[in-house]
DNA sequence: ACTGTGACACTGG
DNA sequence: ACCAGTGCCACAG
């Protein structure tokens, strides 16, 4: 078998896969900080699609920006509850960011050189 | 092929 | 705080 031709996008969709499940327990992230750090700026939808479709996904522990609870309905308490659960404070209704977000290390999207050794 | 929709983000009023 | 418009990407009808 052989994959005739893997569009690209599968393989940022696979970045964004491992990007949520590095998030450790009692910190969480936004869907745009997310799509960014796997490196494909943007997508944060592509970053719920993936919630949604790939089961095991640790998904209460993405946020909208500011952390906002984006999510409507039951879902939405369930998510606040397994935050606080994992000893994420929040701020009114949303996450406290300033303790709770996460801080990706690594990918960084191909900025035009400027590296500095 | 086009349109509408979505657990989005950002700006502006 | 709320809503509207715009940009982004992928998918369903």
């Amino acid at each position: 078998m052989n994959r005739p031709a893997e569009p690209g996008s599968q393989e940022k969709r696979n970045r964004i896969i491992r990007c949520i499940r590095s998030l450790p327990r009692g910190k969480v992230s936004s869907y745009g900080a997310v799509a960014a750090a796997a490196g494909w700026q943007g997508a944060a939808r592509q970053v719920v699609r993936v919630l949604n479709q790939v089961p095991g996904l640790p998904w209460h522990r993405v946020v909208g920006a500011g952390g906002a609870i984006k999510i409507p309905g039951e879902d939405g308490a369930e998510q606040r509850f397994r935050l606080r659960m994992e000893g994420v404070t929040f701020r009114g209704a949303r996450v406290d960011m300033a303790k709770h977000e996460h801080r990706f290390s690594a990918p960084r999207a191909k900025r035009k050189r400027k590296t500095r050794t």
